[in-house]
DNA sequence: ATATGCACCTGTGTGC
DNA sequence: TGCACACAGGTGCATA
């Protein structure tokens, strides 16, 4: 499901209220496909203290003090969601901490592809160095002229690559190639150089929209509060196939492209 | 080397 | 109410 603003929003709550704190208990309530069912993982995580939570692209890092993190991907559906102490697990819910300040937190993931797992910092420190830059904290012309390559690329492709630029999605890729006027089809070597710097002004200002709203609930999604994302009803062409669009009332279009819904107006776009 | 298709799962909405 | 099907925020792999 979610996204660099979806997992920023995420990241921030819970480094907010468990940075500094230890996890008292650590229970394995459901074993998923995807994630580690094991003693050793409890064993690993537990008495352990959070110095603080991280985010990289869309993975989230609660970094340990002792050399080790939990990782985390959100995939599709994952959760990490604050409950109530007594809280009764429901159908999805996998694991549950429980910290030395009486937060709960529970992992939860309908949809099973998500994964949370134990990992050492430099076998962390290798698996980021495959991915892009991170469009918050890096100068746009520097996204722009990393933008280049493979030529006959679909820009859209390209978005959600996340060795290209890291954090981008299905919405966002959409959204800015909107801003920018761009269509998703156009092939990277199509872009002048005007063109790649707008582009990346765009994902970044919408991100940071997106930020501000806590994310984009376009389905399921919510925070680690339990709470919606606000961005939903700032969406130009996500999920608006068929409406008219709010620049120029033409009917918004939707393909598909690499498997992926695909939205864009016909006419703002070239 | 890229593109496509599919696979991993469950749930929801739509149309019949 | 049931059923079949399409589709959903992401990635990774096998095959053209």
């Amino acid at each position: 499901m979610p996204e660099l603003p979806e997992v920023e929003t995420i990241r921030r709550q819970l480094h907010d209220r468990l940075a500094g704190r230890t996890i008292v208990r650590a229970e394995l309530l459901r074993s998923g496909r995807e994630f580690p069912a094991s003693d050793a993982f409890i064993s690993g995580v537990l008495e352990q203290q959070v110095v603080r939570v991280e985010r990289r692209a869309k993975l989230l890092v609660w970094r340990f003090n002792n050399g080790t993190s939990m990782l985390g991907h959100l995939k599709m559906t994952g959760k990490f969601l604050f409950v109530a102490k007594h809280t009764v697990p429901g159908k999805h819910d996998r694991l549950r901490f429980v910290f030395d300040n009486g937060e709960h937190v529970m992992w939860s993931d309908v949809r099973q592809f998500g994964y949370v797992k134990l990992i050492a910092n430099d076998e962390l420190e290798r698996l980021f160095s495959g991915i892009g830059p991170e469009p918050l904290s890096t100068p746009i012309d520097e996204l722009a002229a990393r933008f280049v390559r493979p030529k006959t690329r679909k820009i859209k492709t390209a978005l959600l690559d996340q060795s290209a630029i890291a954090g981008v999605g299905n919405i966002y890729a959409d959204e800015a190639c909107h801003r920018a006027g761009i269509r998703p089809t156009r092939r990277i070597a199509s872009l002048t150089r005007a063109d790649r710097i707008r582009l990346m002004s765009e994902v970044v200002q919408v991100l940071q929209e997106s930020i501000a709203q806590k994310g984009t609930s376009a389905n399921d999604y919510i925070d680690a509060t339990g709470e919606r994302g606000g961005f939903l009803a700032l969406l130009r062409v996500y999920g608006r196939g068929g409406e008219p669009c709010r620049t120029c009332s033409i009917p918004i279009k939707k393909i598909i492209l690499g498997g992926r819904g695909t939205h864009y107006c016909p006419n703002c776009q070239v």
